[in-house]
DNA sequence: TCATTAAATTGTT
DNA sequence: AACAATTTAATGA
């Protein structure tokens, strides 16, 4: 089990294709946009790694480049509730990062994952020059808010196929996740670990889904069709 | 590049 | 939880 320590050690300098999968890179200014570049770093995480941790100092505002990381928080009562997915483009973090407090969840990888961090001086640095980057971060926060509340109602959802649909419509979040496209590389283990649910059910809610016309099933991943379908229920 | 084999993923019980 | 069927990835000629 790796920890925030050992990600630090395993560091390198990104690649031109992974810099690609950034967005709020395009909204940097030049002079912005090379300090930033500069600084940041890339780390592979292992399937069951923890990129940070709750009560954990922050030091890096961290992204994905590649996989597929679970955004969980623990409950009151000791219990570990899902947020959400967090797909390659995702970025995460700003909040704790702001106030530079302590993170106030877990992030986790789904599978083998290559996760990309800013040193959160760097991060500071870019929101008391760069206006395109307050802009990104400001809407990255506000819709994180509406995720939350979403959040909990899934979580007292009943119906195990409706279920599966908001998390697929929040994974598809073209605010949060503005690279991803109109496919989703994730097998139906992973989907099932994300919502909570067992394998067999999950298999059974995509099916359903798909025969509603809402996706489209395919090996090692799926295709959304109709988002807003998904969002509301309504097929 | 193609055929063979191993591994991963899915659909079903 | 276990199984068989299917798809992809890896290997080596």
């Amino acid at each position: 089990m790796s920890t925030e320590a050992s990600l630090l050690q395993r560091r390198r300098p990104l690649t031109a294709a992974e810099l690609g999968v950034i967005p709020w890179l395009k909204v940097l200014l030049p002079d912005e946009r090379e300090r930033a570049v500069e600084d940041l770093k890339i780390t592979d995480a292992k399937a069951g790694d923890f990129i940070c941790r709750t009560g954990r100092p922050v030091t890096y505002w961290f992204g994905l480049v590649d996989g597929l990381l679970k955004m969980s928080a623990d409950n009151v009562d000791g219990q570990t509730m899902t947020f959400t997915g967090v797909p390659p483009g995702g970025w995460f973090g700003e909040g704790t990062a702001l106030k530079r407090e302590a993170y106030r969840y877990n992030i986790q990888a789904l599978r083998k994952s290559m996760v990309a961090g800013l040193h959160i001086d760097t991060f500071h640095w870019l929101l008391d020059h760069s206006i395109g980057f307050n802009r990104f971060v400001m809407r990255q926060l506000n819709e994180r808010l509406g995720q939350f509340i979403a959040a909990r109602e899934i979580d007292r959802m009943g119906n195990p196929n409706i279920r599966v649909a908001r998390s697929l419509a929040a994974l598809f979040n073209p605010v949060l996740y503005p690279g991803l496209g109109t496919v989703l590389r994730i097998t139906q283990q992973e989907l099932a670990y994300l919502v909570g649910l067992s394998r067999q059910r999950v298999n059974e809610a995509l099916t359903t889904l798909a025969a509603e016309g809402a996706i489209a099933v395919e090996y090692g991943g799926l295709r959304v069709l109709n988002l807003q379908a998904l969002r509301t229920g309504m097929f």
